[in-house]
DNA sequence: CTTGAATTTGACTAACTAGTCAACTATATT
DNA sequence: AATATAGTTGACTAGTTAGTCAAATTCAAG
């Protein structure tokens, strides 16, 4: 019963967008509800606090978004190390237009949130953190089972995991700071060599035999 | 003639604290005021504005603590492999001695308000930045010496110094995140595979001929 | 068509925000 | 000791902030 409304859905898509763009601090309740056409009052019908809504905007953003990016690159049949260079293919390819779109390079929506700390409610930046390390798990999964099939010859592998997420969430994060791409390029092969990558299965996408 | 003060430096002291752990946005100029026993009437007769205050304390932090330290670790007479070692090194005791004083990891402080992106004042970000490029011009180097000195083997040394400086920020970034100096751990190791460091090369602190 | 729950509205508060200012105080220099 | 100058103070403004609320509106279901 009742009318039925899609303010809510507005109202967490606006808090992305502008939470990404210009940090949790510096975006206001009411710069999120012009931007979602809804009314203040409207918005503290359906969320408890500005926080309660980031909280729900970034656990919305990853499993309407970043979820599905990650699970097609990431994909069972896909050949480990083929799935690592897939989603660098497509990180590169959204934050380029990302940029196009808006204006301005994001890079990740989580770590952007997640590097806050203080002066950001522990509930928003648990939600972030808990965002980025369900990404790690694709990670992990991927450089063992590469470990496992042969492909890598690295002897320390999570040391190794933890280098190569720290290089894709910097470069992520030094392209958003430049606001140019440029980062992002290329880092397959630079992971490859973190990996040491058997020639033989160098370069998966082209590989022949 | 007149009186003397320090308070223009408390100030650059506090503010510097105070939004290295909790962000540009989130720090009030009252609080900031208060950490440096300070009035705010005597903030702006010293300041202009709050971003005026974070430019000079971005500024006079990289020149009092950044710059030393990283001048010590890539002094001229070391070799450019070890210099990257001793930076490493000297990034991960700093972390966790800043850890154990303050209570939390803070990672670097550049870093940290150049990913802020829009909502910071452009002044502010810039300063940041500056500061990042000085940075990495000492990585620039170095690797280039390394190549030039046949101790490194890879053939697109631009790439590969990206990829260095991406992998340091990033880990610096998460251990932020997971306020944890754990992936800071061993970053050498995963530069001298980045770079492709000749075996006669590797370990520059234990080498003997 | 009635009902009643879901939704919308705009005016409201109380606290906080950056920044101003004129009067006041201390002191280095002469 | 005089005095100009640098530094200090606290009360002030005007705008913004998150959050409240009671009344009005809409519409799905009976």
């Amino acid at each position: 019963m009742g009318r039925v409304s899609d303010a809510r859905e507005r109202l967490l898509k606006a808090a992305n967008e502008l939470t990404w763009k210009q940090g949790y601090n510096a975006v206001t309740v009411d710069a999120i509800c012009e931007a979602a056409g809804v009314k203040k009052g409207s918005f503290y019908h359906y969320f408890e606090s500005k926080a309660d809504l980031t909280k729900e905007a970034l656990e919305a953003w990853w499993q309407a978004n970043s979820r599905p990016i990650i699970e097609s690159s990431f994909a069972a049949g896909v050949p480990p190390l083929e799935r690592l260079q897939r989603y660098f293919d497509a990180m590169y390819r959204r934050q380029v237009e990302i940029k196009r779109e808006g204006g301005t390079l994001l890079g990740c929506a989580f770590f952007r949130l997640a590097i806050e700390g203080e002066g950001v409610e522990p509930e928003v930046r648990e939600a972030a953190q808990r965002a980025l390390s369900r990404k790690r798990k694709y990670f992990v999964q991927a450089i063992d089972e590469a470990k496992q099939a042969g492909l890598i010859r690295v002897d320390d592998v999570e040391a190794a995991t933890q280098a190569v997420y720290s290089l894709f969430e910097g470069a992520m994060a030094r392209a958003r700071i430049q606001d140019s791409p440029e980062p992002l390029k290329g880092i397959y092969e630079q992971v490859s060599r973190l990996l040491d990558v058997a020639p033989e299965a160098r370069d998966p996408a082209r590989r022949t035999a």
